[in-house]
DNA sequence: CCCCTGTCGCAATCAGCTCGCAATTGGGTA
DNA sequence: TACCCAATTGCGAGCTGATTGCGACAGGGG
């Protein structure tokens, strides 16, 4: 509707992925720089609400939000903090025994699976604790 | 080692599953009103560091502590807010895939996956934008 | 052109958590 | 038991991420 909604769109397709709420306000604010960071939730939040973004919390820092028009899950390491975008049918399974077991319908596009990348996995001093 | 420590512990014990930093600080505070809620925090960061205790986040509030010797992970209804506690064994395909597919090894104690539980799963009027 | 509704900008505020600092506490040693 | 060293504690300030109340403004309908 009005310019800060049409720039925080135009932002949210720019930055491919993963991009924070901060990362938005940026973008935005460097064509119309009083935008507030406030707007910015704010229209987040409705954009949300209709369905057009989803926001997924990728470990201890801020959201971060992308269109739901591109359905992925997210596997986040620990350590050293690389993001994989991982295709919904990787958590099929798992969401079918979550259903089958407990009656419920898991939201693939709205959590991050933390663990160990390929690198990472190696060891790093730490796990074997037995 | 101290008061403080012994008695975290003792609150992470009795508090069965899914306690807060505040939580836990309020069972401390109970019997040593003096103990600090800095100290919880650092407290419960070297405990986790120790391999003792796991955080999770359950969603959008604080973080939850519990025993590392209890591993589960987390179904997390996003509407009611009910958690789930399910066994590891729930996710064991998925981390097969990752690792497969990604050389990811999955922590499947250290995240919660969001979704509806059989309560909420029905409609909500919001979810089906196809 | 005016009014009305919704949105914006702003600063204050909140929640959750971390940090620096000085005093205290606990444990090991003699 | 007394002493010493280092780790830990209590406390408040501070930081990041996010939200809210409020007055001003803009844009669309009549």
């Amino acid at each position: 509707m009005t310019t800060a909604r049409r720039q925080l769109l135009e932002a949210l397709f720019e930055a491919s992925a993963h991009a924070t709420a901060e990362d938005l306000a940026a973008t935005v604010q460097a064509r119309s720089p009083d935008v507030h960071i406030s707007t910015i939730y704010r229209n987040l939040d409705e954009l949300e609400r209709l369905g057009v973004i989803v926001h997924t919390h990728l470990g201890h820092g801020p959201a971060s939000y992308h269109l739901a028009s591109a359905p992925h899950g997210h596997l986040v390491c620990e350590v050293c903090g690389t993001t994989i975008e991982a295709p919904p049918e990787l958590f099929a399974e798992l969401g079918a025994h979550a259903r089958r077991r407990f009656g419920f319908v898991i939201d693939p596009r709205h959590f991050a699976v933390l663990g160990r990348c390929e690198g990472c996995s190696g060891d790093t001093g730490g796990g074997t604790t037995t």
